[in-house]
DNA sequence: TCATAGACCGACTAATCAGTCTATTTAAAA
DNA sequence: TTTTAAATAGACTGATTAGTCGGTCTATGA
């Protein structure tokens, strides 16, 4: 990837982050990234291609991330552990992907079929079939489980940012892993 | 409410539902809604007070539809239970505000001191208090727990619309429910 | 009857913005 | 060295859009 490219995904990152995809003109992000305008379609023939890169950039980033803590002699409940305290994690160090993925996800560039594709999306799906036929999970559809566990995240994460002094209390954390093994576990 | 002004929101709600607020020039809804530009900007001096406007009116609503399914004699599980099927339903059956308040929830017109304020979270925050004091839901701060079972009932009404056959199956609904409960309950 | 205020209209504007176009530079291939 | 394609620049445009403005209509009440 062409540094050029990558300066602007991240230039426009940090500007979608402070106001929004909409009230962010494109000039605006090649001005702040130094560059012209021109290269920016240059590289991205349009804002939504630009825009849908970001969430793609992003969601590989988070896999590596994810997929790099997990360790095959885990038990499900220690997997499910790592694999939510690495999403809570990593959303809190990158503030900037998190709000541009709330945005996203509820923007009319999304669309679930767009994330159904991802490979994390199907390797937590694989953990949550894992969990189904072990028994050990509700009977309820996979992807159900997914999205619960996701939303999950979601919300503890929006907390910690409004109540930092949590944000390093790893029993408060414990608890809040609780809250959502006990919303999928039998 | 006139009814001119009650019309530009119902309209307002439906386009924004379908191309988002942001692709919904005000033009467009005051040419759909049968009444003049000029008189949108009679009733809202901009766009984003239109927009606020629509979050109050359909937060009135969905509060005075929950309260009045509560019951005095309730059990705390019982009532817990009454707020998050109402809600449900409301909300399934209100596909348009659901649409909205994704988005909405989600834009830079909303934060979460406008959201406090309102009857609908003060009444849930209270019902949450009664619950820890009773030593019934997990120790955690009360806005937590309201926000977690806020996320649930989000993530079961886009289940449920992407399902459509489980909508009117009430076993399956209360094993939804389970989740939620087992997620706050000690 | 007349005055007044709010409801209402729709043409208009000032600004904005995504995307285009022409031209120049760079770098690699031939 | 020459050719070619990709990288870069930035001025420009066509379309769009929130909001304005000057005015008319209607209803109420004095």
């Amino acid at each position: 990837m062409s540094d050029k490219r990558f300066l602007l995904i991240n230039t426009a990152k940090k500007l979608f982050s402070e106001n929004g995809f909409y009230a962010t003109p494109t000039a605006r992000i090649a001005k702040e990234a130094g560059v012209s305008n021109g290269i920016l379609f240059h590289y991205f023939p349009t804002k939504a291609e630009l825009i849908h890169a970001m969430y793609y950039e992003i969601k590989d980033r988070i896999f590596h991330y994810t997929v790099s803590q997990i360790y095959q002699e885990a038990t499900l409940k220690e997997s499910v552990y790592t694999l939510w305290l690495a999403a809570v994690e990593w959303n809190l160090e990158n503030p900037e992907d998190f709000d541009f993925m709330l945005q996203f996800e509820n923007s009319p560039y999304f669309s679930s079929e767009i994330e159904a594709k991802h490979k994390y999306v199907q390797m937590s799906l694989e953990l949550a079939e894992q969990g189904r036929q072990k028994n050990v999970f509700k009977d309820v559809n996979s992807l159900l489980l997914f999205q619960i566990m996701s939303s999950l995240v979601e919300t503890t994460v929006k907390f910690l940012k409004n109540n930092p002094s949590f944000q390093n209390d790893v029993e408060f954390k414990n608890r809040l892993f609780e809250i959502a093994w006990d919303a999928i576990k039998k």
